[in-house]
DNA sequence: GCCGCGCATTTGACCGGTCAAATCGCGGAA
DNA sequence: TTCCGCGATTTGACCGGTCAAATGCGCGGC
């Protein structure tokens, strides 16, 4: 380890060692074409100095940044997840010996010049999209110029192949499985709350489908609200609605576990009790699930996974792959206890 | 804009403008030194080519990597406010031209490697703490090291100086003030709800105690529980413990807005109605604080100003200044309504 | 008319690595 | 014994900028 002052060089290793510089590289970067006896030699010299390559220097030479650019979301909205999404992928992309570079934009087409920026001055190698949004521009025009990048999360372009490769969480899948398993605990009114009709983005309406289609194939006719913000108290006054219905719903689907908080709030608040009468579901996992009582049964998406996904088809050139669609987990907990055999 | 293809280089401009490479790079690094007429001249060669210098390359010269390095904390907690704050902190970053890297490390001094590496292989210049602790090895560290850094959040050393710059909002002031402006409001009975004793990290002491300074200075004995996790749910039952008191507290401060939520909860499970039997306020404006119901009354920490300020210390490198205190404003809603001047 | 000065511009070296081609040394085949 | 081949090592050039010193040149002063 160096004590301060002038970092060491490549250079000043090989002298120590007395060797080449190119030795000395190749003893870093491939040491099986380096004589034992030479390469324990050089090792010990770089211990000695406490040598580490300048990270910059060698970007230069090789031409590749070994940083991979991720936007912020503009609006802090439903980044409940995003934090940890954040975390898992920082944590992948450095299993590669690169690193994350964050970065802000503008919305839409706007933004797109710092994308180019970043490409243009050789900043990044990459990126990794996320907050993906219908139509979104950003992946045409990224393929287009042959940058590359891996997007979390579908565009639902309204025909032919999104381009580039990508990575989501089956919410359909997911929210069908969560339909099937609370008729099988023997709930027959199950309804949905979901994001209001303008924040239907992508996610929001591939969950909405799921919910249905679970419902259509167990002849169960659901009723749908929507939240007019994405916020509990949105989600209470949705779920308020459901609740006086003559045939109020004995279990809900909610399409996020912020939502699903603010339907618990209604629920209690009219003397309900979660997980007995009336079953409440969110998604994400996030940390409001297990800080409501009882915990809030949700849909676990495997973070980990998507993020070591995204990194590998950052580096997969060949169109073999183009997409990649994850199973999310269902976490049961106190709101709905699925994982109990009890029968309602 | 550069179609696809190799980048374009200094020496390409130059060629194409008629002039040597350095005046090139005086147009854009120096613009004063150079004369109008060829100043016009080459950067219409620059527009044309679509030139974009190196950062890589620019850095190698400069020895500055222009990347300021962030380290996600560990386990993504207490994180409500954190994602707000990293995206400030990113815009001010790029203010200043550079971006930010981020990174994880393991917690404690195992970490320590990983910030070291970072410095040896130049990657970053400078980094920027959050996630403080009590005794946070890192910041004498990195100081004894001479690596610039610049601090959100204090370490409350036993004693002595904390090294190097940092930034923190007043929590103590903040909750005084709540406290202040709870008793203009007519409260007489102000109760505290914090974080765990073993969680309580300088900001949650920090907040407690401008409440006890609150409390005494106008006479008042209010009493504090402490939430047994931080969740939604440990703080309702903290709430619970203090509303069975024979003599309930009317107002509520906590520590945070999650812990704020579970006490409103628990407020209003027991038919009382936030903002009118009890006030309850929270600490953050995270999201969650306007998706309640009516709103919840919180400190916004200036979150921007944190940023520009963090940015700011780092490159000061004299010790002139060693810490700035920030102070956060409360936001009045509708489960504390503040603003109103209506009196109890 | 010569000198010195200041401004604009150019040149050579350098930052710290990597790549590709050249060199060295040694054992086995001819 | 000579030559060839091959693994280990070295050399020169290069990545794309910046720094510092050198050059060229127009102008006012003596």
């Amino acid at each position: 380890m160096t004590e301060r002052g002038q970092a060491v060089t490549l250079r000043q290793v090989a002298a120590h060692a007395g060797v080449s510089r190119q030795t000395v590289s190749n003893v870093i970067n491939a040491p099986q074409r380096v004589d034992p006896v030479t390469l324990a030699k050089v090792r010990s010299a770089i211990e000695a100095l406490g040598y580490q390559p300048s990270r910059t220097a060698r970007s230069l030479a090789t031409r590749q940044a070994g940083l991979i650019g991720y936007c912020l979301a503009g609006l802090p909205g439903h980044s409940l997840y995003m934090d940890q999404f954040l975390h898992a992928l920082t944590e992948a992309v450095e299993e590669t010996g690169r690193h994350m570079l964050l970065f802000t934009a503008p919305d839409g087409d706007q933004g797109l010049t710092t994308y180019a920026n970043l490409i243009a001055q050789r900043t990044v190698d990459a990126f990794i999209l996320s907050d993906t949004v219908d139509e979104d521009p950003r992946h045409e025009w990224l393929a287009g110029r042959g940058v590359r990048f891996a997007s979390f999360g579908r565009t639902w372009p309204r025909q032919g192949e999104q381009p580039g490769p990508w990575v989501d969480v089956d919410g359909f899948a997911a929210c069908a499985e969560l339909v099937t398993r609370l008729h099988a605990a023997g709930h027959r009114r199950i309804a949905f709350v979901g994001w209001g009709k303008r924040v239907m983005m992508g996610a929001g309406a591939d969950r909405l489908r799921g919910w249905e289609a679970g419902c259509r194939r167990l002849g169960l006719s659901g009723r749908a609200v929507y939240s007019d913000s994405d916020s509990m108290d949105g989600a209470a006054h949705a779920a308020a609605a459901l609740l006086d219905d003559p045939e109020p719903p004995t279990a809900i689907v909610a399409v996020s576990d912020l939502l699903a908080v603010g339907v618990l709030s209604e629920v209690r608040r009219r003397g309900l009790r979660p997980g007995h009468d009336v079953w409440v579901t969110g998604f994400d996992d996030s940390l409001l699930a297990t800080s409501v009582e009882g915990g809030l049964t949700t849909v676990r998406q495997p973070t980990a996974e998507i993020a070591s996904t995204l990194v590998r088809l950052i580096d997969n050139a060949g169109p073999a792959e183009t997409g990649v669609l994850l199973t999310g987990r269902i976490v049961a907990r106190g709101s709905a206890p699925l994982d109990q055999l009890q029968q309602r």
